[in-house]
RNA sequence: GCCGGAGUUGCCAAGCCUGGUCAAAGGCGAUGGACUCAAGAUCCAUUCUCGUAGGAGUUCGCCGGUUCGAAUCCGGCCUCCGGCACCA
């Protein structure tokens, strides 16, 4: 009868909350076990993709729970930011786009118009994740404690945090460049372009300026190298750009009208007070910075006064725009005499040679021009030539000998050195750019802007960093790649800035109520809020008596419960629960998350709690886990919204064999590619147990005892053990490729031997049901129900492997019947006969015997050919065979040697005759010919071709007749 | 560039830490067979090459080394992928 999934996944859902599974309450008298995922951003709908750490979580939960432990697997949401902003504003405004992708994922027409605001946008998806996602997939999540960063209650424990972080000394004041729109305050550029409608690809830049004086102003233009100073030979302006004229202190400075408005909010009392044509300047003379030369002004048309501050000091020699544009300049006689200069001065702007680089000759960017064809300025292969020519001089570049105190050094080096002169001299500053245009969501442009008083997170500090990185060895980090690499992540971690102003929903600081705590910030410590939110969530504590004095007591068991009672009028048992609590289920055991986290999110959680709480309370474990990806192996896009929806791919597909999919496609640590194929095999999987064991179950069948029966109670038993040493390390493929694909062969394999035995059957799929409970629970239960079997699979416990039960011997013999049938098949193939019957000859006695004496010596640690051959020689029995006996006394003896004693004591102890009499029949029946067993130390028996001398315990000789 | 990861037999993917039992699990696909009126599903077998009886040979990105022995350890090279921050 087939299952249909749909249901008795509502059914057995149900029956978990109605048995309180989902309920997680403390219990002293049990081994606690917590688990969390890294909570999702409220970004709109998840794709198929994000199931897969979920799911896992959720196994591992459940394992857990059936091996002893008392689990806590609480969720949450992470709606810091501005990502509910934006989409509320567009669904208020009707935005067509957006309106088709709710409506996609099943959003109800109805509720589209309430959507309209942030937080009702927030609360909504924390539903359909909470729905559609999570409680559709079956996971035993403790629901009560859900929490999301917007709540109230939760900025409470945010802002107590960050006061602890403040009583650390580990908040810091200090200026910053962040990217800034003008309406919206700071934003994100970040490919995902959540807080933007353009350049999300773009790059913040640091250039330096360098002044160039004319008379008492300056040219200021903005470079990339600012060791190439020496090689300046003219300066370029763009003749058709109106510069403005700014003060800047006590300087006048020249610069595009764009660069103007950008160093306003870099720089403190810039101002504009007049302009100048590009035109006038040229034919100019202007002293280089650093190497105080006067060099011309020249008009060049690439000078984008988007880009820096639309002036740019020239260097042919290492920067290919400045080549070809001298080359194109010295050529064109009619712009010569428009702009009145010079032959002479024309002529005496000649490249100076200043970087040695290894495959370039002196003038390395005519070279890179020459190789790549290009002919005239504008080409736009010089942007390709320009960053070709850029990495080379960085990475292998060295200063010649023209270049003063630097010659020698390496361009790495020189670089930092030159700028640092030059700024220390007041010829330089620095100054930061955008590399491409970039757009807020709301329409206006984003430029860097300099906060003088942004707070950082100080993850740079050295104590921190020691203390995490020493905890971090004792923790249980997987993959163990990571285990290694988190040290260089931790100390690569730096200062962070923690807060934000503008338009963004979140926590207030607490030290200064117009900076918003940013969404990275207020994402560490939370799993610790979990054990409180339970008690927020169902109004037994209100935010307003959630005061620093109540955080110090419940999670650092720091004051005096009575007075926090009085202080919060919270009631003292209460209190003293919830330190319980807290006490009981903390530290986490299991953080896992994607791989995106192991340089953001992962560091921040540990530096978190090691800064905060005390030592025995820092996590135990990190799982990170790798992503399903959609085709191009990108990762399924959230945003532009073509994944399916997960509740239709539930639909489709049965959850049961999409949490199969997950957890065996293939290991957590590499990324797959989603592939409808794939889960319907999973499917099929499912299909194929289920029918089977329902078939098992509804048999009438039933024999006597068998060996059979003993192979396979040994099997399972074997797999248990496998089992749990597998999932010892959360190798959940490993399990899933026991439960789903050996133990369905084994149990396929008894019943093709003439298994039957009910008893058998029972106790074996007593076993087999409970260890598909982690992955795919629905069908668990709903087997397990119609096997007759008492309770809740999910509220039950994992059998301890027997090991009474486990026969060696069993396994082995079976094993040897397989190996039989495939080398008859062999012999078949290649013999070219038609057999018209089969002939085994089972090994002598005497050849058991070398065995058994090699295993002896073995177990002595005395096991070598000559010992061997020895001790055999002195057996008469064995003696008698002679060069066959000394020669399998050789060949045994080195064999053996690389093995264990008990894995080969089976090959002397099986009772080969008795078992290939016993498989007689099995061996006719699967050959289609008759099958003789013939024992080699009987007398007489019928050999024509002299083929039981090669049997060998193990071996046993076949003749095809 | 820095940090990290990967390259396995038609495809996906185990194995590599802890060298031998590895021609290398499992799945998919393919081929043959059983079942069926048929299709699908299911079951069985085969799926690197050769083969005169269960055998032999050549393989695990490339080159070299260590070792009695290497997919596994070491060195070098080639190719591909991810992260490099305020983005969860």
């Amino acid at each position: 009868m087939a299952i249909d999934y749909g249901i008795i996944e509502k059914k057995w859902q149900k029956r978990w909350i109605e048995a309180n599974l989902d309920k997680s309450e403390r219990d002293d008298s049990k081994k606690k076990f917590m688990i969390i995922f890294a909570y999702p951003g409220v970004t709109g709908y998840l794709h198929v993709g994000h199931l897969r750490g979920y799911s896992y979580v959720d196994a591992i939960g459940r394992y857990k729970r059936m091996t002893g432990y008392n689990v806590l697997f609480p969720v949450g949401t992470h709606a810091t930011g501005n990502g509910g902003i934006s989409l509320a504003k567009k669904i208020a405004s009707g935005d067509e786009k957006t309106i088709d992708y709710l409506k996609r994922n099943g959003c109800p027409d109805d509720k589209i118009p309430e959507l309209g605001k942030p937080m009702s946008v927030i609360e909504f998806f924390n539903g359909v994740y909470v729905n559609e996602y999570w409680k559709r997939f079956g996971f035993l999540s403790d629901w009560r404690r859900f929490t999301c960063t917007l709540y109230p209650d939760y900025a409470r424990f945010i802002e107590w945090q960050f006061r602890k972080l403040m009583d650390a000394g580990l908040l810091i004041q200090k200026p910053y460049y962040a990217s800034v729109c003008p309406n919206c305050g700071p934003v994100a550029v970040d490919p995902s372009e959540t807080d933007l409608s353009k350049g999300g690809r773009a790059e913040t830049q640091e250039y330096t300026l360098l002044k160039f004086r004319h008379g008492d102003e300056f040219l200021v233009a903005a470079t990339l190298r600012p060791e190439t100073v020496y090689g300046q030979v003219c300066f370029w302006v763009n003749p058709e750009v109106e510069y403005k004229k700014v003060r800047k202190g006590p300087e006048t400075w020249i610069v595009s009208p764009q660069a103007a408005e950008k160093m306003e909010l870099q720089m403190d009392g810039v101002e504009v007070v007049g302009s100048v044509p590009g035109r006038e300047m040229i034919g100019w003379k202007c002293e280089a910075p650093m190497i105080h030369r006067e060099i011309p002004v020249l008009p060049a048309t690439f000078c984008n006064p988007d880009v820096g501050t639309g002036l740019v000091t020239s260097v042919p020699s290492d920067a290919p725009d400045d080549w070809i544009s001298l080359e194109a300049v010295k050529k064109d006689k009619g712009m010569a005499a428009e702009y009145g200069l010079s032959q002479e001065l024309l002529d005496s702007v000649v490249p100076i040679s200043i970087i040695e680089m290894k495959g370039y000759g002196e003038f390395p960017a005519k070279d890179v021009i020459d190789r790549m064809g290009i002919k005239q300025p504008g080409d736009p292969k010089l942007v390709e030539a320009k960053k070709q020519v850029y990495k080379d001089g960085y990475h292998m570049g060295r200063m010649k000998d023209v270049c003063g105190k630097f010659a020698g050094m390496r361009v790495e080096e020189a670089k930092d050195r030159m700028r640092q002169e030059m700024i220390d001299s007041g010829e330089a500053e620095v100054f930061y750019d955008l590399t491409e245009e970039v757009v807020c969501r709301c329409g206006a442009r984003v430029h860097i802007k300099r906060l003088d008083d942004q707070w950082f997170i100080n993850y740079a500090d050295e104590e921190l960093t020691r203390k995490t990185s020493d905890h971090c060895r004792t923790m249980d980090i997987n993959p163990p790649e990571y285990r290694e690499n988190v040290h260089a992540v931790l100390n690569w971690y730096r200062e962070r800035a923690c807060a934000r102003q503008g338009n963004w929903l979140g926590t207030r600081f607490p030290f200064d109520d117009k900076w918003i705590i940013e969404a990275i910030s207020d994402s560490t410590l939370y799993p610790v809020y979990y054990l409180i939110s339970l008690y927020a969530n169902d109004g037994r504590l209100r935010p307003e008596q959630m005061t620093e004095g109540f955080f110090d007591y419940a999670i650092l068991g720091k004051g005096d419960a009575r007075k926090v009672s009085e202080s919060t009028g919270v009631p003292e048992d209460l209190l003293e629960r919830i330190r319980k609590d807290v006490q009981y289920w903390y530290p986490l055991d299991i953080n896992l998350g994607g791989k995106e986290h192991m340089t953001v999110h992962f560091p921040g959680f540990l530096m978190n709690h090691v800064a905060i709480l005390p030592e025995g309370m820092w996590p135990r474990g990190i799982t990170v886990n790798w992503y399903v990806t959609g085709k191009n192996s990108d990762k399924i896009s959230k945003s532009k919204g073509g994944a399916q929806p997960i509740p239709g791919a539930a639909a489709k597909f049965g959850v049961d064999a999409m949490r199969l999919y997950y957890a065996h496609i293939a290991s957590m640590f590499v990324d797959v590619e989603w592939s409808e194929d794939a889960v319907m095999m999973y499917r099929q999987r499912v299909d194929r147990i289920a029918a089977l064991v329902q078939d098992l179950i509804d048999s009438e069948k039933d024999s006597e005892e068998t060996p059979m029966d003993a192979w396979l109670v040994s099997r399972f038993n074997t797999h248990i053990r496998e089992i749990r040493e597998a999932m010892d390390s959360y190798d959940l493929r490993q399990m899933c490729t026991i439960v789903y694909f050996d133990m369905l062969n084994d149990m396929k394999w008894y019943s093709r031997r003439g298994g039957c035995r009910k008893e058998t059957i029972i106790e074996a799929l007593r076993i087999w049901i409970q260890a598909m409970m982690p992955v795919t629970p629905h069908t668990a239960e709903e087997l397990w129900e119609h096997a007759g079997f008492e309770g809740l699979v999910s509220a039950g416990q994992l059998p301890e492997a027997d090991s009474a039960k486990i026969s060696a011997g069993a396994e082995y013999g079976e094993n040897l019947i397989r190996d039989i049938m495939s080398d008859i098949g062999e012999v078949r193939k290649i013999a070219k006969i038609e057999p018209s019957r089969i002939i085994l000859y089972t090994s002598p006695k005497w050849k058991r015997d070398v065995m058994s004496r090699a295993v002896e010596m073995l177990d002595k640690g005395e096991l070598s050919v000559p010992a061997l051959t020895k001790a055999c020689m002195s057996d008469e029995a064995i003696k008698k065979n002679g060069k066959a006996a000394s020669e399998l006394a050789k060949k045994v003896a080195v064999d053996f040697a690389r093995s264990s004693a008990d894995s080969k004591r089976p090959l002397f102890e099986t009772d080969e005759f008795a078992l290939l009499s016993g498989a007689k029949d099995f061996l006719a029946d699967e050959t289609g010919l008759p099958v003789e067993i013939m024992d080699a130390d009987a007398e007489g028996i019928y050999d024509p071709q002299n083929k039981a001398r090669a049997a060998v315990p193990g071996r046993p000789a076949i003749f095809l007749e």
